[in-house]
DNA sequence: CAGTATCCAATTCGATACTG
DNA sequence: CAGTATCGAATTGGATACTG
């Protein structure tokens, strides 16, 4: 375990579960406070534990999308579990 | 979002499912690798945010016991998900 | 027993600038 | 567009020693 660490982690592997495929500034835009650096840096961990897929299309200009693995796409449950938790117990005004 | 953040408060709330409530030293056997500092400081943390109570009975020598609240219970599911999915995702041979 | 207190190392994170 | 590089600040984590 440990591979949900991270702020960002839960958060780009919802917007995956929201919208499939993602390029790399869509989810830049999807989530607003993170840098490059935290994006890019999480989601070659998320690639490098097998949630994650990048795919490069060799164009100009360049062009990578992301998307969940199998095992990405497998933690739906959980994180519904999650999102539904807090809105039960963490609410807001 | 961002409550179970931090190494160690994933597996204090799935030891306090697991048996509650439960004593600090009982936590720290528990857990064989954190260190007083991190767990008093994790479950202090959870504490803020609601998830776990702090009954200290005033005896000789100190008696403390933690325990979920109902938020902290509620958390069930999603933590058999997550468990579910990386018995699923993350196989060890 | 259930913590505090210190000090220090490692890790994380953000801001900024730059590139093919 | 999709990154990489670098720096420094902040946070986190561990070891150890001590206390009511």
């Amino acid at each position: 375990m440990g591979i949900l660490e991270g702020r960002w982690k839960l958060l780009i592997i919802h917007h995956l579960l929201v919208r499939q495929p993602r390029r790399f500034s869509d989810l830049e835009r999807a989530i607003p406070r993170v840098t490059q650096k935290m994006l890019i840096q999480q989601l070659r961990a998320l690639e490098a534990d097998g949630v994650v897929r990048r795919i490069v299309y060799p164009e100009l200009p360049p062009h990578v999308e992301y998307e969940l693995t199998e095992a990405g796409v497998a933690l739906t449950p959980a994180l519904n579990a999650l999102h539904d938790w807090a809105a039960d117990s963490c609410p807001g005004p």
